[in-house]
DNA sequence: AAGTGGACCTGCTAGC
DNA sequence: TGCTAGCAGGTCCACT
């Protein structure tokens, strides 16, 4: 599920809310991704401080250290002063003086992980090697070229791994490549700085809009209210094959690219 | 060293 | 109606 503008839309939809809340208690389901790493005990009588995000992890501080949570696939994360009875998929609880956090995540590729600090392990380690933040502005279309010279692999696979740009995941990275005009097949060091500038760009304005709209509910994502996104309503490419391209007219067409679907127009996106 | 494929886990849908 | 194959928003790790 979540990409970018999942995770950030969550954020923003509970960071504020939670911050100051003391801890009561905190209640595991079957494991996630990784262990917690603490004690579930060690945790009650801490205090929430600020929530934020790099790339597809959130930082949740506590007094000491804090959680680094991931969604997975299939993970949402819910924050309500009331919290029903766990479900069969409601794998963490952080039980507060203000409402309960819960993660629900029915595949389990999630997790939720107590670590010292941001900078120390585990979550070091974890966010080591990510890319550049999309709306840094650092990240340019210099940048991108420069990065994308390195490798000899397909434009789309480069996006996807998350180690040149973070944030753009299988739905958007498929949409800024079409909004940039570039065929995902594309081998990565062939393209020129202009293309790069573009698909710049399109990255960030794709990740833009789809913030602007709360992000994509496929089938599972809610942001901490429960609200459901709006964006893939408007996809261009991703999950319209064999559906006319809304540009040309073209059929679009689903490729598997290092085991992922891949959309695109083969009129409109050039190698 | 970069590139590729498998692994993790569950649920839903399309097709027979 | 019921079963099965295929697919799903991520990313770590082992291997070539």
């Amino acid at each position: 599920m979540p990409e970018l503008p999942e995770v950030e839309v969550t954020r923003l939809s509970f960071g504020e809310r939670i911050r100051g809340a003391r801890v009561l208690a905190v209640r595991l389901g079957k494991p996630l991704r990784w262990p917690l790493g603490a004690e579930p005990s060690a945790l009650v009588g801490t205090t929430v401080g600020e929530t934020r995000r790099r790339g597809k992890y959130l930082w949740l501080a506590l007094d000491r250290g804090g959680l680094l949570l991931h969604l997975g696939m299939s993970g949402s994360l819910r924050f309500a002063p009331e919290a029903p009875p766990p479900g069969a998929h409601d794998h963490f609880d952080l039980v507060t003086d203000r409402g309960t956090l819960r993660l629900t995540d029915p595949r389990r590729f999630g997790a939720v992980v107590w670590s010292e600090g941001v900078d120390a392990a585990p979550a070091a380690r974890l966010l080591a090697g990510l890319g550049i933040e999309p709306f840094d502005e650092a990240f340019t279309g210099a940048h991108l070229h420069a990065a994308l010279k390195r490798r000899r692999v397909a434009v789309k696979t480069a996006l996807l791994a998350g180690d040149i740009v973070v944030g753009a995941g299988n739905i958007y990275a498929c949409e800024a490549l079409f909004a940039a005009g570039i065929d995902p097949r594309a081998r990565s060091d062939t393209l020129s700085r202009p293309r790069c500038e573009r698909l710049a760009a399109a990255v960030r304005a794709t990740l833009a809009q789809a913030l602007a709209l709360g992000g994509s509910t496929l089938r599972d994502f809610r942001d901490a209210h429960g609200t459901a996104g709006a964006f893939q309503q408007q996809t261009a490419v991703y999950g319209r094959e064999g559906l006319p391209c809304r540009v040309c007219g073209r059929a679009i067409r689903r490729i598997v690219q290092a085991q992922r679907s891949t959309f695109f127009c083969p009129r409109c996106q050039k190698r």
